[in-house]
DNA sequence: AGGGTGGTGTTGACATGTCAACAGTGGATC
DNA sequence: GATCCACTGTTGACATGTCAACACCACCCT
């Protein structure tokens, strides 16, 4: 036999990938219709406004666990739409969230919420949820090799 | 209070995302460096081997889960490195795998399991493992609204 | 001061994905 | 058999992400 059998461990991926990538396309396309941002754009924004509407470039990047590219791009569009704000300071770059992403922000975590909920948590059953809890942190927990 | 309260539904799903993407880009980084294959062109490759070598390329879409366009333009690329050929048939396309992706595949897929032992069920153990698998079939189950 | 050096961010070329419009094809249905 | 229709796939414009090269700056070191 010249070919090889995937195996367990590769059949697992297929699928997580698979599960994830659904539940996401779900999710959103939801948040997408009610707000009309994009997934970046909303983790960028909901980030942010954690955070209290301020954050170093490089603070955010980490936080999202982008690389630094990605998120200069993304931002300099962000900043063309007025959502956000760039400004120099000690060592770096400060991001400041606007009015017009402040009110954007408002108008979709409602929305992404409910797709979360409709789409994962129904989905899961409560059992479920909490042993999705239950893996993420364990994987996040081992962020060892970056 | 004008902000809004992101919420647990919304932090679980940020979470989800963010483990997501950093088990995938370890794997595919180990998987990349083996094999110089995309992470898009190994899926195809994997389920059109999974499926004797044959396929319709309607039936590679819904297997994937992807847009017609997303795959059309990928296997025109994989075409031209001689990965895959198409061919029309009764009312559509058949896409076969040729030698250079058979060869290919055989390469990557042992580096593939490894990566995904590595950077998933090992960080899993057995037990976090199993819930996983769980979570996934309950999710690919209620694949209603497509 | 004069050089390193590491950390931060930007830029441009390129790869990839998405969207909307189109083209071919094989039945239904009249 | 003509017309309509759903299904399949392609195309081109555009949005987004990735990669490698560069610029800038603060700090250290002598």
């Amino acid at each position: 036999m010249s070919t090889v059998d995937p195996g367990e461990a590769t059949k697992l991926w297929l699928l997580w990938k698979r599960a994830y990538e659904m539940v996401r396309a779900a999710v959103i396309a939801d948040m997408t219709a009610a707000s009309g941002l994009s997934e970046a754009e909303l983790s960028v924004l909901v980030h942010l406004h954690e955070s209290g509407g301020v954050l170093r470039q490089n603070a955010l990047a980490a936080a999202l666990g982008w690389d630094r590219t990605r998120l200069s791009h993304l931002l300099t569009r962000m900043e063309k739409r007025d959502y956000i704000a760039r400004g120099k300071v000690a060592n770096g770059v400060e991001v400041t969230l606007r009015p017009a992403g402040r009110r954007t922000i408002d108008a979709s975590v409602p929305a992404l919420s409910a797709a979360t909920r409709r789409h994962l948590l129904d989905r899961l059953g409560p059992d479920g949820t909490n042993a999705l809890k239950d893996i993420v942190e364990r994987l996040l927990s081992s962020e060892d090799g970056r």
